[in-house]
DNA sequence: GTTTGCGTTGTGGTCTGACCACAGTATATT
DNA sequence: AATATACTGTGGTCAGACCACAACGCAAAC
């Protein structure tokens, strides 16, 4: 069921081009920091027009593997970046557009891997000082729900940082993306924002000190209540 | 930190492309087997020229949200299709490749994800009539070790399909694609592939079993065994 | 009347060539 | 020596021209 890589069997020009990159990637000869050849050159090295290695690149682009900038120098070009967060971001938050990805499954997964990071960050009692600096952010008075939400996020994105998975990471990074939207307008349902975020504020407090202190059982329940009673109250994931 | 979207504040002429087709997306005016519009069409109603609708709609592609056929009638065009499976195979199969995602991290990412997905089969006493259909089809001797490998794929992304959760079965999928090389060459480094596919498929059995008579924590064990004695033997994930 | 065959039409796929904007770099000027 | 200027190479974009392909429609043949 898998696609047939590196042998260029492709019909499609773009293809080839695709194919060709990625054969360099797992042969090594292209790696993170690496600057891939000029547009024009890689048309002509591949026989193929310009238009499709543009395709070809868009797509790197899009799926977080390249970083593309104008001009002339070492900046320029097309360069290995490797940066999973975006492409499954951009992935997600489409699939969630075009309902191939229920809001409903994006929490219910939302929730079940915040809730394996929290058990293993708690088994290794792991320190969060930036969570903390994050959690005094949020503390701040008069603070905007917009900002409050891009600071929540930051927080579990922290949570999911330190656990030290990339993979979980990045699913982390699309599947909040993938219903910003919604979490954004679910604010205009709660009726006493302040109220609401005082609460969130205790229990984001109540998760780091139950991780810090080494309660794996206890720092699973906290964030599991913690997003099953937010996403209850924005009405979400039903 | 996600996106801006909806508005057109893109300066990449690809980029107010893809920003109107999610938008109609999420307004509901697209959903799965609508069509496109033509992209000469689609060019002149965004004012852009042909080649940035097409580096659009490739992404979208890639993406798994539209499938593209050439000719004529009610099958040709760019159709919504939304399947996730192939988008994320290509996003991870290249972040693997480009050394963002490091293989030990998709197999423990691979490992939560499919105890969680046996656990929860477990609790339901689900049925799984299609996983004997592909143990059955494995049991048949002088099977090629790829076949094998194959079925396989599919008898484990059965059982995330069962668990009817799309974004998880979708995330299994990508996990095993991007991996599915270094899996592949790994059955070269066992000794005796008759005795290690007969505990294989005793294992499989098992899983199910313990699946289908309700037994959450047996099949938990057994799946996190069983995946686990997999990488051992073929020294991946280190 | 039915069937067969062929041209028409509209789609994506591709290539070519031509610009533009931009950012470094080299050169000339003061 | 400092500054201004021209140059070069990069991605970004567009326009136009083909091609292959699949469906449709109409006409000819049966």
């Amino acid at each position: 069921m898998s696609d047939a890589q590196i042998v260029s069997l492709d019909r499609r020009a773009w293809e080839i081009v695709l194919s060709h990159i990625e054969g360099q990637l797992v042969a090594g000869a292209l790696g993170p920091g690496d600057h891939l050849p000029p547009e024009r050159q890689l048309a002509a090295d591949l026989a193929v027009g310009r238009s499709s290695v543009r395709e070809a690149i868009r797509v790197l682009e899009v799926l977080g593997l390249v970083r593309t900038s104008s001009g002339s120098g070492p900046n320029s070009g097309a360069v290995i970046v490797a940066t999973p967060g975006g492409g499954m971001s951009s992935l997600m938050r489409l699939q969630v557009a075009a309902t191939g990805f229920p809001v409903a499954d994006v929490v219910k997964t939302r929730l079940l891997l915040e809730t394996v990071i929290c058990g293993d960050l708690a088994e290794r009692a792991a320190k969060l000082p930036i969570g903390h600096e994050l959690l005094d952010a949020m503390d701040r008075p008069g603070l905007a729900p917009e900002d409050f939400l891009a600071l929540d996020q930051q927080f579990h994105l922290s949570l999911a940082e330190a656990a030290g998975n990339q993979v979980i990471t990045a699913m982390m990074s699309g599947l909040r993306s993938s219903i910003d939207g919604y979490v954004v307008t679910g604010i205009s349902g709660v009726s006493d924002w302040e109220h609401t975020s005082a609460r969130l504020r205790a229990e984001h407090r109540n998760i780091l000190r139950a991780i810090e202190s080494g309660y794996v059982l206890t720092a699973r329940t906290h964030i599991n209540d913690h997003i099953t009673g937010y996403y209850a109250e924005t009405r979400l994931g039903e």
